[in-house]
DNA sequence: TATTAGCACTCGAGCTGGTTGAGTGCTAAC
DNA sequence: GTTAGCACTCAACCAGCTCGAGTGCTAATA
């Protein structure tokens, strides 16, 4: 990206603000009109149309004013944004909404989604901690029926998965108790993922083993914590979405809709923003979110269990407002966690 | 509903039929042209505007043909619609499209949900089986911190509910082995509502109990137990009733996406489609869903745990086509779950 | 040389008026 | 009781019009 003088800056800006708050194409003498720059319409207009050349802003048709491009908005927000920090009294208001004590990680997480749609006025993501970095606290087992069973696996943070599997011969439920202690006590305190690797390992070691119960164990706890267990994604709020003016078409809207109700493509950002710092902004049609923007931030406790949270909006969203929200709630989030895990 | 002579019957019949088919209002020569009556659509008139009057028909304007009001829907429905029985070659593919083997509850329903509106075109529900009408296999605590215990209740049918509690004082991990083994040999085979019942009543009786093993249980169950659970609710295709005329304009899609966010008027509905027999409709706004119906069925085990499942559409949907897939797929849950539970 | 005033031009939005066609209600004849 | 005929209504469509906001270009200006 060639530099920008500072005039142009400023003038991208005042475009970028103006269309976020009016959701229209800005003309040039809206802009002499509403700041204060000194510059007639015309010196404004020059500049406009520079910046339409390097790719940072269009115009629907002819005689219509500018909008900024996916590419202006990213040029925004990575050189221009200037996110405000909340006020100690916004923090606390913050604080004092969510009250989760004795509630389900489901229902925590359900709730952090309706609370951040409910701030930000547009839809709240939140995904749960990825199975495979999660600790391994506590497993169980239930007979269903001849060669059926539950399996049920409780992290450190109090997450409950549950998986049904079959086993080639039957057990019953008290010898099942004895190997779900057995499991406990081996592999307490493990992710996951550690655990995958000391099962692999060790059932290869002890094909032969004498210790029928122990082979049991091997083998079931390996086909009840294998595969992948797709990430579980909350949403709260689309329709507040729909109240968005460039949603209100029914093509819009239909696809918009579409992307929130097949939530591949929101998990797999969430995905992506889980293993990095901070907050990120995911733009437009290059993250397949046409016309929309999604702001996130993961969230951990002490022990590394992580997930991410946060907010899709039009792609003309208040920045400025939403990222700190979502910035505070995964700090917010992840001191609960901890809590939750002490 | 003052009877209608057989001559107003069949132009109702039509009206309605042609009205599912187009969506559009149907005009006195539509029907004449369409249907072979030997009657001009002078008479055609005569008949609709007694239709009118009597409230089963409207017109949206002056020099529009009519649609048939809710009340027009509803008397169809009761006294007019026949459904067509599933072939033999259609219930084979239906039964061919449900795969269950090794899948979870949840996985089960959400399937189910899928499955309804693929074959509906329209929006599939699945509710899973209410809390309290489930019969009680088995429970564990885990303890996640101080005071703070996690409950995992396992139903009959293999459906996993967890919750938080907090306990006044802690008790270590092996104590709660032996109150849930103790629970699981008393309450084993109960529904919830009568573990309830028994809970109540034995701890009335012993409140100056010795046994403390017997009174920390019977304290935790009853908190673990208690209180209502929300039910769960599976909802695919959203998107799918977008794609009807009667809801191509935005305020329309607000309002059903609205309806399909809260959930609160679908589980209603299901719920008490729940304590019926068979096939259910509900329509329009006397249910709280304008210019939508439910048709809805109910599913159970020879234990009598029970759920309930249906579509959405739009009020013009086709019944005889829906309804017998409603029907015939709610046997094949019903029978699935007794699989499961065998 | 950068800025600006002036001007012709473009184009969507919104209004008007006219036409068309589907549909109605009523009445009088069959 | 049924129907043909007729006057009437009304949404949908189209064409033509004005309006206003906005543009790009050019020539004058500081």
């Amino acid at each position: 990206m060639a530099e920008l003088n500072e005039r142009s800056q400023n003038i991208l800006e005042a475009i970028v603000k103006d269309y976020i708050a009016s959701a229209e194409p800005v003309g040039s003498r809206a802009i002499t009109r509403r700041h204060d720059f000194n510059l007639s319409p015309a010196s404004v207009r020059n500049v406009m149309a520079d910046l339409e050349e390097m790719g940072l802003l269009c115009s629907p048709h002819t005689s219509a004013g500018r909008i900024p491009t996916e590419k202006g908005f990213q040029y925004y927000i990575d050189t221009l944004l200037q996110v405000r920090d909340l006020s100690d009294k916004e923090k606390k208001q913050l604080r004092n909404s969510y009250r989760f004590s004795g509630m389900k990680m489901e229902d925590i997480m359900q709730e952090v989604g309706r609370i951040l749609s409910g701030l930000s006025k547009y839809a709240g993501l939140v995904m749960v901690p990825k199975f495979a970095s999660t600790v391994f606290r506590q497993i169980e087992f239930v007979r269903l029926s001849h060669g059926r069973l539950l399996v049920i696996y409780v992290s450190e943070t109090g997450l409950v998965q549950n998986k049904v599997i079959s086993a080639d011969v039957d057990i019953d439920q008290r010898q099942l108790e004895k190997i779900s202690n057995y499991l406990n006590r081996e592999l307490g305190g493990l992710t996951i993922h550690q655990v995958r690797e000391k099962l692999k390992k060790e059932m290869q070691e002890e094909m032969s083993l004498y210790d029928q119960l122990r082979k049991k164990a091997l083998s079931l706890s390996f086909a009840a914590l294998q595969d992948e267990v797709e990430d579980q994604l909350f949403v709260a709020g689309t329709s507040l979405m729909l109240e968005q003016p460039e949603f209100s078409s029914p093509e819009q809207m239909r696809r918009l809709i579409q992307t929130f109700e097949s939530k591949k493509i929101l998990i797999d950002l969430l995905d992506r923003s889980q293993s990095a710092q901070g907050v990120q902004i995911f733009i437009g049609s290059d993250v397949d979110l046409k016309g929309c923007s999604l702001i996130s931030a993961n969230f951990s406790n002490r022990k590394g269990a992580i997930g991410a949270l946060g907010v899709v909006g039009p792609m003309r969203m208040d920045y400025s407002q939403v990222v700190p929200i979502v910035d505070f709630t995964a700090q917010l989030v992840s001191r609960v966690l901890d809590r939750e895990a002490e």
